[in-house]
DNA sequence: TCGAGACTATGCTCTCAAGGCATGGAGCTA
DNA sequence: TAGCTCCATGCCTTGAGAGCATAGTCTCGA
């Protein structure tokens, strides 16, 4: 049984002779005859009654002619899908993110999806394996750290890494706060599992300026809860809350930054969408957080 | 694009190399890797990647995939009914019976019908075509006429043609009444259409009874209301209301009675379900009406 | 770095099924 | 009864699909 011949049946059960369903099939009747005797054997059913002369559908024929033709329809429709891939067209996408990245970015990005847009399905994945993802599924990632130069990507956003402290705090009045002076003050940071609290690290270490001392807080409202209570420094990436004023904490290599990257394979199908996408994920970016984006490597 | 290479398609995609697909479908590696690589030309799209000496689902085979698989799911399907065919099972099943047979009999017997039997269609056909209703799509035929002896039939029952009259008529110390008596009292018989009408009218003439004063009624229910207001004798097949009385009316070849038959095609891939189910539906008439049925012919 | 192993691609050949052509037979109609 | 339409069958050709052998490629471990 093969589409094909599937096709024979339903035309001749269509047309009523095989004459007229060979002519609309474009082959000769004889080929018709013999692949619907054919079938009928290969299914143990008279899928048709010859017993006047001409062909009729039997029965059996009868119900067996809507199985024949909604497999016929369905394999129309994966013809179609493939058709549509080859234009570029994604029913579903697939983006691989780190759970915060995820949280915070990109689900509200989601809700902002049309019913023209793919489907999205989110794997989250650690930061540092967010690109191998592409290569088990994953359609689109976004992470923290620069996409692999053979990488198709886009640099979504460059976020602050803000120190809040309280309005009353002796750097109420400056803008921002040198990561010298951020050392003489408690820092209330995140757990090293924080992409926020990772890039205080660094930043730290290639200042060379020693430990300041640290609590970790296992979350940013934590953290700022604590800079509110005049406890120190809340150093994160999100908004602020509890009216702290926020400080750029600026480092050997300038203000501290959280960058946001896109990237997919350059040879994905459907390249010129995830661009696009990507390109919407920038613009969200920016409405959200403001945050301006460093111009594309 | 035919089944096979749908099969080939899925079964590398499930099982990830060529060579374990090959096993698994039985044929060689290099005619799966053949047909793979003519399915994608065919579709226009690349549904494995090749960069890795290996073939690795593409982002497009991945979306492809459920397609594929639903085909050949339906197609499972398709050939699974034409199975239970061959075995004698019937999905579905077309009556065709005159209106009032439909109403009095067939629907109520529908009712009875359970989950694992046939889901019923029912087309209304004239009496007298009902037969002919085989030939267009029904599988059973239910008519008041004895089927033509080519055809496969049982009889169903047997129906009293009533004379319903007031309890307080001349007649109500009878059970029943010869036609000749009752051409002496006004008929309130149904229209020509119905059938307790036709055997009356048949009857009359048979045993040479001059036509007695006959009222037209359009239905049962009004025969027997008039009968009731003691207009004269109501003649009909249903059960009675109104507290009427009921006499057996004999004619000349004894009581006047309604036949019921069912009829289908000897051939029919299911005519051993249609034997049952017509013997069911012989049961139902007994309880329903205490029909006893005249011997087979 | 080199060889073994696993996997895929390709050239060649063969086979068989599908299709075309010609023709015969059956049923309907004028 | 002739003619028309339709289906079935025999014969032949073609081409798609499958097998075999083999070459190319990648990975992994010694």
């Amino acid at each position: 049984m093969e589409l094909r011949t599937l096709g024979y049946f339903v035309a001749v059960a269509e047309s009523g002779t095989v004459s007229a369903a060979a002519d609309a099939v474009h082959v000769t009747q004889p080929a018709i005859s013999r692949q619907i005797r054919q079938l009928e054997n290969e299914l143990g059913v008279e899928l048709f009654v010859r017993s006047s002369g001409r062909l009729q559908l039997s029965a059996a024929g009868r119900q067996f002619l809507p199985h024949a033709q909604d497999v016929l329809r369905r394999a129309d429709g994966a013809r179609n899908a493939a058709r549509s891939y080859a234009a570029g067209r994604l029913e579903r996408i697939t983006i691989a993110a780190p759970t915060t990245t995820l949280t915070d970015v990109i689900a509200p990005f989601l809700a902002t999806l049309g019913p023209d847009d793919p489907m999205p399905t989110v794997i989250e994945s650690d930061p540092r394996e967010a690109y191998d993802a592409l290569r088990h599924g994953a359609d689109l990632a976004i992470a923290t750290e620069p996409p692999p130069a053979r990488l198709a990507s886009a640099a979504l956003a460059v976020l602050p890494v803000w120190a809040y402290v309280r309005a009353d705090h002796r750097w109420h009045d400056q803008g921002s706060v040198r990561l010298k002076e951020l050392a003489t003050e408690t820092v209330l940071a995140l757990t090293p599992a924080f992409k926020p609290r990772q890039i205080l690290d660094r930043a730290l270490e290639r200042a060379r300026v020693s430990a300041p001392s640290v609590v970790d807080c296992s979350n940013p409202q934590v953290a700022q809860a604590l800079a509110a209570a005049g406890r120190g420094a809340a150093v994160v990436s999100d908004d602020p809350r509890f009216g702290l004023h926020p400080l750029e904490i600026v480092g050997r290599d300038g203000p501290l930054r959280i960058e946001l990257f896109a990237a997919w394979e350059p040879g994905h199908h459907a390249a010129a969408t995830l661009d696009e996408l990507a390109a919407r994920l920038r613009e969200f970016c920016v409405e959200r957080y403001g945050a301006d984006v460093a111009p594309t490597g």
